[in-house]
DNA sequence: TTATAAAGTTAGATTAATCTAACAAATTTG
DNA sequence: CAAATTTGTTAGATTAATCTAACTTTATAA
């Protein structure tokens, strides 16, 4: 059994893989705010209980039942969110810190239930895939919206920064997943554009 | 702020403190399932938090701030088992494990949330009193099976043992708060009684 | 009321997770 | 390619939570 520890420690490892590929120690030990030995000795231990490979001086990478529990971690994780948002009424920009200490509940019915009272969704509040519980994720496609020309329209799907300031935000101009997006025009300058869109019709 | 570890200790004074009035070091290692040194070392480590008042040798006391966080731990492992019966849809002699672990979540809009969403109640799933927000412990006066005379009819409001075991014999006799039973009559011998009631009605 | 038992304490070890300091290997770059 | 920089490793210390062994204090009881 992983400690919560551990269990963030392979959460970021999956993640760090899933848009890196190679992961370094240094990645990782950054990424959690730790120091070098610090993430070089736990690597050790993770190694130890099957669920990493390392070689001294080699990149990291998960085993594959390393990679099922941390899939299954962000499933939980990603799951909560979306449990907050849609069944307790929290804010997209709320929730991000009560799912980092619920993802570590052990109970598969506590979650099970969630995803039934959800209906089985594919995406968390933020529009991240949500893992199966066979591990797979559902890759999605999106097209960057810095990469829309001017005079298309798009669908707000996901958002690749989840900070609640962005979200903050977001919400202050109106903006939530599932909007259509009209690129106006872009500045050359600094690629800014300018983005039209109606505001979700108040029910 | 108290680690996991440390509210669980001051969980555990509060309930003795609340059934027992004095508590002694053994009392509290043996109800913890730790040892001795384990249980000294913590309470001293708990006077230095100013959560326990302790003397060498002396009985232990909650201060006023330890059974303020005591309380609220409590609170948030009822709301919980409430929260989940009646919104996840889990049965009584679930929720006590997961409520173990939910209990030590940081987040007071989570607990509230569930608070509201359950329309501020008075008790858990088996009857116990949820603390309000400022620890106070609304106690009730019930009167325990064992001393209802035969012919007296009764509603039963609480358990005093809510382990799974007991909980799943209640289910198996189809027995559930709030049903009015009859004692018929009781055993000299060895206490046991008759007691005959009807199941709830079906919905 | 002293001897025995129970309860509590101290000392010292262990494990997990962290750190800094010192050093070694690998990579980058002039 | 050799020097400099970055990355990774080892050694050793720290804190929280736990243990066993040994000892002391308090309580019980013959």
């Amino acid at each position: 059994m992983a400690s919560p520890t551990e269990e963030n420690y392979l959460k970021a490892l999956f993640n760090l893989a899933n848009s890196q590929g190679e992961i370094t120690l240094s990645e990782l030990a950054s990424r959690l705010q730790v120091s070098l030995p610090t993430a070089n000795s736990m690597v050790k231990s993770l190694q130890k209980s099957q669920w990493l490979n390392y070689e001294k001086y080699k990149p990291l990478t998960l085993t594959a039942e390393g990679q099922l529990l941390a899939a299954s971690i962000i499933r939980k994780h990603r799951l909560t969110e979306l449990f907050l948002v849609h069944v307790m009424k929290f804010g997209w920009e709320e929730v991000h810190e009560v799912a980092e200490q619920i993802e570590h509940i052990h109970s598969p019915k506590f979650f099970e239930r969630m995803d039934e009272m959800l209906g089985h969704p594919a995406a968390d509040p933020h529009g991240s895939p949500i893992p199966g519980l066979d591990g797979k994720l559902q890759q999605q496609s999106y097209v960057p919206l810095s990469s829309v020309l001017p005079g298309q329209k798009v669908e707000l799907l996901a958002l690749s920064n989840s900070s609640a300031e962005f979200l903050e935000f977001l919400n202050s101009r109106g903006l939530s997943l599932g909007l259509t997006l009209t690129v106006i025009s872009t500045e050359r300058f600094d690629h800014s554009m300018v983005v039209s869109y109606t505001d979700h019709p108040r029910e």
